[in-house]
DNA sequence: CTAAGCAATAAGTATGACTTTTGGCCCTTC
DNA sequence: GAAGGGCCAAAAGTCATACTTATTGCTTAG
C-alpha cells in the first residue's frame, strides 16, 4: 500500500484492471509485467499474489495471470473500493450508498443493545456539538463530528463487519459535503434525527433507534442520489 | 488457495492468525516461516503479502513481520470468513446473521425495482417449488430451493456488494438446516414469506417486498440465536 | 541529558536456475 | 473423420543466493 515498489506497481496494475483496462478474460504474462514496469519477478510475482487475494486475477499455469469476471471480485476490499471510486465514483457511490442505507439501521439498533454507558454518552455530546456547529454554520467541525457520530454507532454495534464500513460511510459524507449539495446549514430535520437516534441508543430503545436511523439513511441516500446526476 | 505450496502454507498460518494463535502485535519473521514449513523465501513471502493484503499482518523493516490487531482484518474476506468460521463458528455465525439481517431486506427492494422479468418468474417459480417439496417433506430439495432463492434476489439488487453475500446467505441457511434445528416440515410462515417476496418483487412492489423479507430475516436470526446456544 | 551518528537486523529487491502443470498438437486407431 | 492417447513446449510455481534499503536501538560526542 504505503511506499515500496510492490505498492507502487500495484496501484498502476489494480487501478487498470478495475477501471476495466484490461477485460475479463484477457491475460496478463509475468515476464510482461517485469519488462513494463521494470521490476524483477519476485515483485511481479507478488503483484500477482496480492491481486488474486482481491480475486481480480487467477494465475494458471500454461496460460498466464487471467483477469477474472467482475463479479467474482471481492468488492468490499478497501483497495478495490479505491480504485473503483477512482474509475467511476458515480457508479461505486450509489453501490456503497445503497449498501450503507441497509447497514447502518440495524447497526444503530444493535448499539442500542450493546452499546457502553460512555460511547452512548460521547454519541450525545456529537449529536449536541452538531446542534451547535450547524446553528454557527460552523460546516467543517459539523462534518467532523458527524463522520465521528457514525463511526462511533457502526463500532458500538459490536459486529465487527458492521465496524469496518465506517470507512465508507465517511467517503460518503465528506463527498456530499464536498459538492456543495449540502445546505449552508444542514437540514434541522437531519440534526433532529441524530439526536434522537443519540437518545435512543442511550435508552436502550433499539426499535426507535432502528426507525430514526432508517429515515436519516433514506434522505442521504436520496440526497446522494440527487448528487450523482450532475 | 487451491493446491499448491503457496495454498497449503496460507491455510495454515492464516486459520492460525485467525484463531488467535499469534496474538495481536506479535511479530512473524519470514525466516522462521521457511524453516518451519519447509519452503523458499519466495513462498514465505508470498503468503505474507496475501496475509497483508487481507490486513492480517503487516510487514516492518528491521521488525518482522507483525499481527494486526482484530479491527483492523479485512472482515469480508472470503478466507478469513472461512478460517474464523472453522476457530468459533458461534460468534462468526452470529456476525453473519446480523448482517445477513441487514442486507437482506434492502436486496430485496432493490431487486423489486430491478429485477428483469426473467429474474422475477424464476423467483415465482422457485416459490413455487418450496412451497411443494415442503408439502412433500423433501428437505434437501427445499434447502436447494431456498439457498438459490436468495442467491437470485441478492444478484438481482444490481448491487454488486449485496451480490457477493450470496456465499454467506447459503452457508447461514445450510449451517442452520444441518442441525436439525428446522423442523421436519419447514414453517408455513416462512414458506408464506417467500411466496410473498417472489410475488412483490415481480409486481415491482419495493416496500412490502423489503416488509416481507425483513419479517423473513427477523425470524431466521431469531432462529440462528438459538441455534447457537447448543 | 540530549542529539547525532553508527551498526546490526530483517524486510525488500534482483537474478538465474530448476520443477510442475497443462493446453495444444500430432499421430494413431476405430 | 471423429475419438482417444501421448508427446512437447510454454508459463506459472518453486528454490537458492546475493545484494539493497530502511529502521531501531545503542553508543558516543557535545
Amino acid at each position: 500500500m504505503s511506499g515500496g515498489l510492490h505498492g507502487k506497481v500495484l496501484e498502476v496494475l489494480g487501478g487498470e484492471i478495475a477501471a476495466g483496462v484490461h477485460a475479463p478474460g484477457s491475460v496478463l504474462r509475468i515476464e510482461q509485467l517485469e519488462e513494463r514496469f521494470g521490476i524483477s519477478r519476485s515483485v511481479a510475482r507478488e503483484v500477482v499474489r496480492t491481486l488474486a487475494s482481491i480475486r481480480l486475477v487467477l494465475g494458471r499455469k500454461r496460460v498466464g495471470i487471467v483477469v477474472r469476471p467482475r463479479e467474482e471480485w471481492n468488492s468490499f476490499d478497501p483497495m478495490l473500493i479505491r480504485w473503483r471510486l477512482a474509475a467511476d465514483r458515480s457508479a461505486e457511490l450509489k453501490t456503497l450508498a445503497e449498501l450503507r442505507t441497509a447497514v447502518e439501521p440495524v447497526a444503530a439498533a444493535a448499539a442500542a443493545d450493546r452499546a457502553k454507558d460512555d460511547h452512548a454518552a460521547r454519541l450525545v455530546a456529537l449529536a449536541e456539538r452538531m446542534v451547535a456547529t450547524s446553528r454557527a454554520g460552523d460546516l467543517a467541525a459539523f462534518m467532523d463530528a458527524d463522520v465521528e457520530f457514525h463511526r462511533l454507532i457502526l463500532t458500538a454495534s459490536g459486529n465487527e463487519m458492521f465496524a469496518q464500513l465506517h470507512e465508507v460511510v465517511e467517503e460518503l459524507l465528506r463527498w456530499r459535503a464536498g459538492h456543495g449539495l449540502m445546505p449552508v446549514h444542514p437540514r434541522p430535520v437531519a440534526v433532529r434525527l441524530h439526536c434522537e437516534i443519540a437518545e435512543c441508543i442511550r435508552a436502550g430503545d433499539r426499535v426507535r433507534a432502528e426507525w430514526a436511523m432508517r429515515e436519516l439513511v433514506a434522505e442521504a441516500l436520496e440526497g446522494t442520489l440527487e448528487g450523482l446526476e450532475s
